[in-house]
DNA sequence: TACAACATCACCATTTGTGGTGATATCTAA
DNA sequence: TTAGATATCACCACAAATGGTGATGTTGTA
C-alpha cells in the first residue's frame, strides 16, 4: 500500500493562518488535512470523529487554550500526534507541552517548510523542534543562556526561566489584579510571604514595579 | 497591455504566516509578490528597491511597527497602497491607521480569498475591510455599539473606544511603569490630576487597578 | 447660550506596594 | 555534610495607589 496520506487536522483562531497552512500542505499529495478548528472547545469536538494521525495547534485560541486541549488529549487517550505552533518560546511553556505529551514545537517565525518536514518527523513518532526552539531547548539543557541578544525579549529568558512554581502562582494572581492580601489569603498564607515573593520577582524580572511583572507575564503567556 | 501583474510587498513577524500568504497569493496569476519583510526596519529598507503596488503589513512587528511605518509612508511619500492586516479589531487602531492612509485593514481570523478581493480593491484606490471590521466601522459610525457579545474583549470595545487622547497618554505612561509622579512631571501637570485620570480610567474600563487597565492596553495594542 | 465633556487641581482617609534587613525551616545537589 | 535554593514570616519606613468629594476653566456643539 503505502499510499496512504497522512491526516492533518489544523488547529488556530486565525483564519488566515490556516488558509495559509492548507495552501501550503496542499502542494505535497502525501498530506490531507482533513478538518480545522478556530478554538479549543471545536476541536475536541471534531477530532474524535475524522481520525487525523497530526495535529497542529496554536496554544493561544479562545475558549480551550493548546495546553488544555493536551490535557484532555492525555484524559481520552487519543493516538494523534500533536505539533505545537506558537509565538512564543518560552522554554518553560515548551517544557511544558512536552510534558504533556506534545510531539513538536514550531516557532511561527518558521520557515513554510519546516511544517511538512515536522509532520512526517511526528507522524514516525520522533520528536520534531524549529531551529530557534531547539537552540532554547539545548541553551536551558546545558545551563547556557543563548547568546542571541537580538532583541530584548531574548534578555529577558534566561530569567523568566527561573521563576520558580510558587513564584509563578502569585504572579500569576498579581495578574489577576490581586492585592498581596487577597493573594495570601487564597494561598493561605501571610500577606508579608506574598510581598516578599513579588520583591523578588521585581528584582530577578529587572522590573520597576507590578506592572513590569504583568507585561513580561502577558508577552510570554505565562498568564491567561 | 493590461497583462501588468499587481506588485505585492508582505511584512509580519512571523514567517509561517509570510509563507502562506506567499501560497495562497500564487495561486492568482494576477499578483506578483516582489518582496517580504520581518520586521518595520527591513520593510523600509526594502521598499524603495522593490516599487511594490500594495504592502500588507502587520502592526505587530520588531523594531519599527506598523504605525511607524505608515508615518515613515507619509513622511516620504511613497504612492504604495497599504492594507493593514492585524490580529486586533479595536476601533481607535482601526481609526489610527486610516488617518496615516492605511487603504485597507483585514482582520487576520477573515478567509484567505478576502486578501485577493482586498489587493484588488485598494490597488483601484478604493477602501477595502473585512466584514467585522466593516461592522466595527458602522457601529462606532452610527453610536452604536455592535451587539456581538460572543466573547468578554467585545463588550469592551465601547468603552475602550471612550478613552480620551489625555487618558491614553497617561495610559501608556502607566504602562511604561511610572509612577503618578512621574507621570505628572512628564506631562507638566500635578500628580493630583493624573491620579484622576487613573481613577477614570479604572471606572470607565471596569478594571479593579493599574494592572487591569495595562492588560486591557496590551490586549488592544494601545501601548507598545 | 447653555449643557456636556474634558482637563485641571485639591484634600482627605485608607489600603497597597516598594525597599530593606533578617530570620527560620526544608530540601536538594555537590 | 554543607552550601544553595526555596518558601515562609516579621518589622520598619516611606512612597504610591485607591476612593471619595468638590471645584474651576475651557471647548465644542446642540
Amino acid at each position: 500500500m503505502e499510499g496512504e496520506k497522512i491526516k492533518i487536522h489544523l488547529a488556530d483562531d486565525h483564519q488566515v493562518l490556516i488558509d495559509g497552512l492548507l495552501a501550503v500542505l496542499r502542494l505535497e499529495q502525501k498530506f490531507e488535512v482533513v478538518g480545522f478548528s478556530l478554538n479549543g472547545n471545536a476541536l475536541l469536538e471534531r477530532i474524535q470523529e475524522n481520525k487525523a494521525d497530526v495535529l497542529i495547534m496554536d496554544i493561544n485560541m479562545p475558549e480551550r487554550d493548546g495546553i488544555e486541549v493536551l490535557r484532555e488529549f492525555n484524559e481520552k487517550g487519543y493516538p494523534c500526534k500533536v505539533i505545537i505552533l506558537s509565538s512564543y518560546e518560552d522554554v518553560k511553556l515548551i517544557k511544558e507541552v512536552l510534558k504533556l505529551g506534545a510531539h513538536g514545537f514550531l516557532a511561527k517565525n518558521c520557515a513554510g517548510e519546516n511544517i511538512a518536514e515536522a509532520i512526517e518527523t511526528v507522524y514516525k513518532g520522533e520528536k520534531y523542534f524549529s531551529d530557534s526552539i531547539r537552540d532554547k531547548i539545548l541553551g536551558a539543557f546545558s545551563g547556557v543562556k543563548t547568546e542571541v541578544a537580538e532583541s530584548t525579549d531574548k534578555y529577558f529568558l534566561g530569567a523568566i526561566d527561573s521563576i520558580t512554581d510558587r513564584e509563578l502562582e502569585i504572579l500569576k494572581l498579581i495578574a489577576q489584579e490581586c492585592s498581596g492580601q487577597e493573594i495570601g489569603d487564597r494561598l493561605g498564607i501571610s500577606k508579608n510571604t506574598v510581598e516578599s515573593h513579588r520583591k523578588n520577582l521585581i528584582k530577578k524580572l529587572k522590573v520597576k514595579n507590578s506592572i513590569g511583572l504583568v507585561k513580561l507575564a502577558m508577552r510570554y503567556n505565562l498568564v491567561n
